[in-house]
RNA sequence: GGCCGGGUAGCUCAGUUGGUAGAGCAGCGGAUUGAAAAUCCGCGUGUCGUUGGUUCGAUUCCGACCCCGGCCA
């Protein structure tokens, strides 16, 4: 560094993470009250458009009062990606930071995050025509065939990736087919996108039973704001259906799937409860094995200071940023 | 009140021709590289309603009682 014209070291990127309904956004806009912070959504239910009571989307009030990042990216019939999600949040880190603003990341798609903090290897994208074709084969065949077939060209994957897993066969094969490399060397090249420090803050229930109170207490809400009749009007469409991973989101795939008669509602509601707890389990698995990770519990009223003293650093003023 | 069903895991149920029991769901733990709110893997001790009896041994057979349905009064 040239003490003559000292650039400041870029400041830390915060993150505040956590399993779904533990009051992460609330957190972040007490946060925006004191700093100049822009939020970037780590969430891939929150990208879709029209998807806004189930996904807890931020509303208009609260986008207007602190602006947003990566909402409504994509129209329900698309697949938003992780590769999507890390072209698109470098993008809006930068964006922000060049307005002289600081970026908070908030969300709980914990591959999302751990593709953006330790990156994501040059793999091909995922293509409908490949996924098409070994879905076929795998109706003719079956997915233990397709597994055989794996373990013929990457024995590497084919050992790590159970015999059931079918999506993660098929996306091994549809790498091996686009580009003609085993996915499991493709996958040596892993190296961050951005080079930047994380500062990383998750809200972690210490209490199970009053996190799964509060789940079926958010999902009543959610449904007394509307919540069938969006998904009525996402299904009214005619052009979507229940494959698509939009509609395999928590909630939405359970209403659906009343709405086409397979289930009474309060069937649904029991099961998008569940669906909703069991995802909680998986967010607190990946927090469980990240590193360097400093945990709250969203249910003790001293977290907020915690939470603010551990992520200030990622804050400064802008005055004391840009001052050379 | 009488008759008929039924009372087994948190829930819905199966089962043991008498040797103390197992599925699905829920729950818990784990994996996770462009579908990730997805996908997949692992984990099953519970007064077999209560209480007497028969038996080497009863959750199972017999009796009484309690509870929940249904039908009849």
């Amino acid at each position: 560094m040239n003490p003559a014209n000292p650039s400041p070291a870029p400041l830390p990127i915060a993150v505040l993470t956590g399993p779904t309904g533990t009051g992460k956004s609330d957190m972040a806009l007490r946060l925006a009250d004191e700093w100049p912070i822009e939020i970037v959504s780590v969430d891939s239910a929150q990208v879709y458009r029209g998807m806004d009571i189930g996904s807890a989307k931020p509303d208009a009030t609260t986008r207007a009062a602190v602006p947003h990042h990566l909402l409504d990216l994509a129209d329900p019939s698309e697949n938003y990606s992780a590769g999507q999600f890390v072209r698109d949040s470098t993008r809006a880190i930068e964006d922000i930071e060049s307005r002289g603003r600081v970026p908070l990341l908030v969300g709980g798609t914990m591959l999302y995050l751990r593709a953006l903090i330790a990156g994501l290897a040059q793999l091909p994208e995922g293509s409908e025509e490949i996924r098409a074709r070994i879905d076929a084969d795998a109706a003719r065949i079956g997915w233990a065939a397709l597994h055989a077939r794996l373990a013929g060209v990457d024995a590497a994957a084919a050992a790590r990736i159970h015999p059931n897993d079918a999506q993660r066969i098929q996306r091994a094969l549809e790498v091996y087919e686009a580009g003609g490399q085993p996915i499991s060397e493709l996958q040596r090249t892993t190296r961050s996108a951005l080079a930047r420090e994380f500062v990383v803050v998750a809200l972690l229930p210490g209490n199970r039973p009053r996190l799964h109170e509060a789940l079926a207490r958010r999902f009543d809400q959610m449904m007394a704001a509307g919540f069938l009749d969006e998904v009525r009007r996402l299904q009214a469409r005619g052009d979507l259906d229940a494959s698509l991973p939009a509609m395999r989101a928590v909630g939405y795939r359970q209403l659906w799937s009343h709405l086409a008669g397979e289930y009474s509602l309060d069937t649904a509601v029991e099961r998008a409860v569940a669906a909703t707890r069991q995802l909680a389990k998986r967010q607190m698995t990946w927090l469980r094995s990240m590193p360097n990770i400093q945990s709250f519990d969203p249910y003790d009223e001293q977290s907020f200071v915690g939470v603010r003293e551990t992520l200030k650093g990622a804050f400064l003023p802008r005055s004391e940023v840009l001052t050379p």
